[in-house]
DNA sequence: GCGACAG
DNA sequence: ATCTTGTCGC
């Protein structure tokens, strides 16, 4: 069946991920970062995103696509992949933006059953490093989370921890961070715990988020680069 | 076999 | 994710 060739695939892009060993955190965060977030409207698909730059106000972008499968729990990539490739790959091109050096999706990287979530797609399809950043776990975890922000819990896959359970807000409900590629979990979390943010999600997130909910109800807004329509590849 | 299951 | 107002609790 379809499904059966999807997952195959997944678990043949998996043996491509780079998770390194070494940290590479001061240049992670003296570089821009994009953080990344879609809405829909049926099969269109908004795009919203903050571009951030050290020392610099965010910068917001939104865009339009076309969402790929239906959504499938562990497929998800196939969904969210193709719009936010397209996308990524049009902000890339525009010579006025800064180039970022590591992309923030809502989603997971690794911390999947198949360790190919949709961060893990989206690196391994650009070459670029990314840190999965999911309100829900694909994965089961067990334990008890401490209360204060920094908490965190393991999130492991065959005897390997693929991710973690972070408390960003003193007795708020925690995140579920994963690297996604060409990073690692201590790295990702660092950068998690840097973003500001007064709420369980990081500002920028919200932001992507709105942008991109803005975006499908066709506001009109200010001070928002719109890149129009991102052709997504299959 | 059944239920769970990122967004 | 989306459909959608008020409402309960800190
Ligand atoms: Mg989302």
């Amino acid at each position: 069946m379809f499904i059966q060739k999807l997952h195959k695939l997944q678990a043949q892009w998996a043996k491509e991920v780079v998770i390194p060993q070494e940290s590479r955190l001061t240049y992670f965060l003296s570089r821009p970062m994009l953080v990344l977030d879609i809405q829909y409207e049926g099969e269109k698909a908004y795009l919203g995103a903050s571009l951030l730059s050290p020392n610099q106000a965010p910068i917001d972008l939104i865009g339009q696509s076309q969402a790929g499968l239906a959504y499938i729990p562990g497929l998800f990539c196939f969904r969210e992949g193709p719009p936010l490739l397209a996308f990524v790959k049009k902000i890339f091109q525009h010579k006025a933006l800064p180039r970022p050096a590591l992309l923030i999706i809502d989603g997971h990287g690794i911390a999947h059953p198949q360790k190919l979530g949709v961060a893990t797609w989206l690196g391994l399809r650009l070459q670029i490093p990314t840190i999965g950043c999911a309100k829900r776990s694909l994965l089961p975890y067990h334990g008890e989370l401490g209360e204060e922000r920094g908490s965190t819990l393991p999130v492991m896959l065959q005897g390997e921890q693929v991710g973690e359970v972070l408390r960003t807000q003193e007795g708020i409900n925690p995140l579920f961070v994963s690297a996604g590629h060409l990073i690692h979990l201590e790295d990702a979390h660092q950068i998690m715990l840097y973003l500001p943010g007064a709420y369980r999600l990081p500002d920028a997130l919200r932001q992507a988020d709105q942008l991109a909910r803005a975006a499908a109800r066709k506001e009109r807004l200010e001070r928002v680069i719109s890149l129009g329509e991102c052709e997504a590849e299959f």
